[in-house]
DNA sequence: TGATTTTTGTCGGAAAAGCAACAAAGAGGC
DNA sequence: GCCTCTTTGTTGCTTTTCCGACAAAAATCA
C-alpha cells in the first residue's frame, strides 16, 4: 500500500479513461509550448473531454502536473523494479540514476525556466524517494527512525542531483552515483556491506 | 449529406469515443482470430467498455462487422478524395483500384473463408460504390436514371473486381481498372471524354 | 490606464456508460 | 442423450460525463 501500486484497484472504467485522456493530453501539449501556457482548455480540447470533467479529477492545472510527474515517477521506479526489491547498495545506486535521468529528462522537456514547475517537480521527485526509502528501511530495521533517515536522504539525493544536473560538464549519471553513494549510506548509518571503517 | 461526410456533425463525444474503443479493439482482434471465434465479450474486454454499452451501440457483432467495413471503405475513398471529387475517367479508375485492393486486403485478413463475412462486405462495399457513382451521375446529368445506372455500375464493378481476386496470376489493379473501365462506361451510357465511337 | 476578450471555477439538469443480475440460447464434453 | 459452462440480450438502478450558462478573475491590447 505504500510503495507498492495502490493504483487502480478496481477504478470505474470512465475514471480510468478520462484521467488517461487528459494525462496524454497534457504530456502532448507540455511537448509543444511551455506549462505557463497551457490553459486548461486547451488541455480539455485536446483530450476530447469536458472542462467540467476535468475540474471533478484536478483542482487546477497545478494538481494535474503534480500527479503527472508523479505518476511517470513512479513509472521509472517500476520498470527498474525498485519499488519491489529490497535495500542494497546496487538499488541505492539505481534509485541516484534514476533521479539523475529524470531530473535532466524533465529540464530537457521544459523550454523556458518556471519556477513553479520546477518546484512541484522537486517537491514530489523527493516525497517519492522519501517513500521508497523508508518503505527499504522498515524492512531491514536500521538503528535510526526511517522515517527520519529516508528524509535526510531524499533531500541530499535531491539536492546533489540538482547540482549535477547544472553542471556543465558533469559526469555520467552512473558515475556520479557511485560518487555520492557514501554520503548517502552516511546519512543512513546503516551496517553495510562495505566495510564501516 | 449523400457521399460526404454525415458523420460525426455534432456527436456526444462519449458515443464517438466508445465506438472507436469498439470498432478499434474489433479490428484488433480481427487480426488475432477469425470472424466467428470473436465473441462480443472479447471484443468489450478489450475495448475496455461494458457489454450493455455494446447493445446500446450495435445490435450484434455482425451490425459492428457492417459498420467497421463501411467506415474503412469510406475511409480509402476519402484518402482518395473520390467523395469530394466530380465524374472523370481518371476517377473512375480510382474508384476500381480502390475497390480491387479493399477486396484484396479483406481477403488476406481472413483466415479461414467465412460465408457471412463476404457476404457483408460484398453488401456494404457495393452500396457505397452505387452511392458514390449515384453521386457523380447526377451532378454531370446523364441521359439514364442515375439510380439505375449507379446499380449497374456497382453490381459489374464488385463482380468483375471478385473475378479478378480470385485468378492466380492477375493483373495488377492498375491493369486491370483500365482494362474493365470501357465495359463500365459502356453501363453508364455517358457522353465521354472519349470518342463516343 | 481602461476596455475587451479569455480563461476560470462552479452549478443544475440531461445523456451516456457502468454494473449486477437474469433467463434463455449455444457449445462442448462424456 | 444429458450435463456443464459460456455467451447472449435485456433490465433497473447508480455513477460519471456532457452541456450550457454564469459571475469572477486574469490576460491582452489600445
Amino acid at each position: 500500500m505504500l510503495v507498492t501500486a495502490p493504483q487502480q484497484e478496481k477504478l470505474d472504467p470512465r475514471v480510468k479513461r478520462t484521467r488517461n485522456l487528459i494525462q496524454q493530453a497534457f504530456l502532448e501539449l507540455l511537448t509543444e509550448k511551455d506549462f505557463h501556457s497551457i490553459s486548461v482548455q486547451d488541455i480539455t480540447e485536446r483530450a476530447e473531454v469536458n472542462r467540467a470533467t476535468f475540474y471533478a479529477h484536478f483542482a487546477d492545472k497545478f494538481a494535474l502536473l503534480d500527479e503527472s510527474i508523479r505518476l511517470s515517477f513512479r513509472q521509472e521506479l517500476e520498470t527498474r523494479t525498485l519499488n519491489t526489491c529490497r535495500f542494497s547498495e546496487t538499488n541505492l545506486h539505481a534509485l541516484i540514476v534514476t533521479v539523475c535521468e529524470f531530473v535532466a529528462q524533465s529540464q530537457i522537456n521544459r523550454k523556458t525556466s518556471e519556477d513553479q514547475f520546477e518546484s512541484l517537480v522537486e517537491t514530489q521527485v523527493k516525497k517519492q524517494i522519501q517513500e521508497l526509502m523508508q518503505f527499504w528501511l522498515e524492512k531491514i530495521g536500521s538503528e535510526i527512525d526511517p522515517g527520519m533517515a529516508a528524509t535526510a536522504a531524499s533531500w541530499s539525493i535531491y539536492g546533489l542531483v540538482l547540482q549535477w544536473s547544472r553542471e556543465k560538464n558533469h559526469p555520467t549519471a552512473e558515475d556520479y552515483a557511485w560518487q555520492i553513494l557514501p554520503l548517502i549510506a552516511a546519512n543512513l548509518r546503516l551496517r553495510q556491506e562495505t566495510a564501516p571503517a
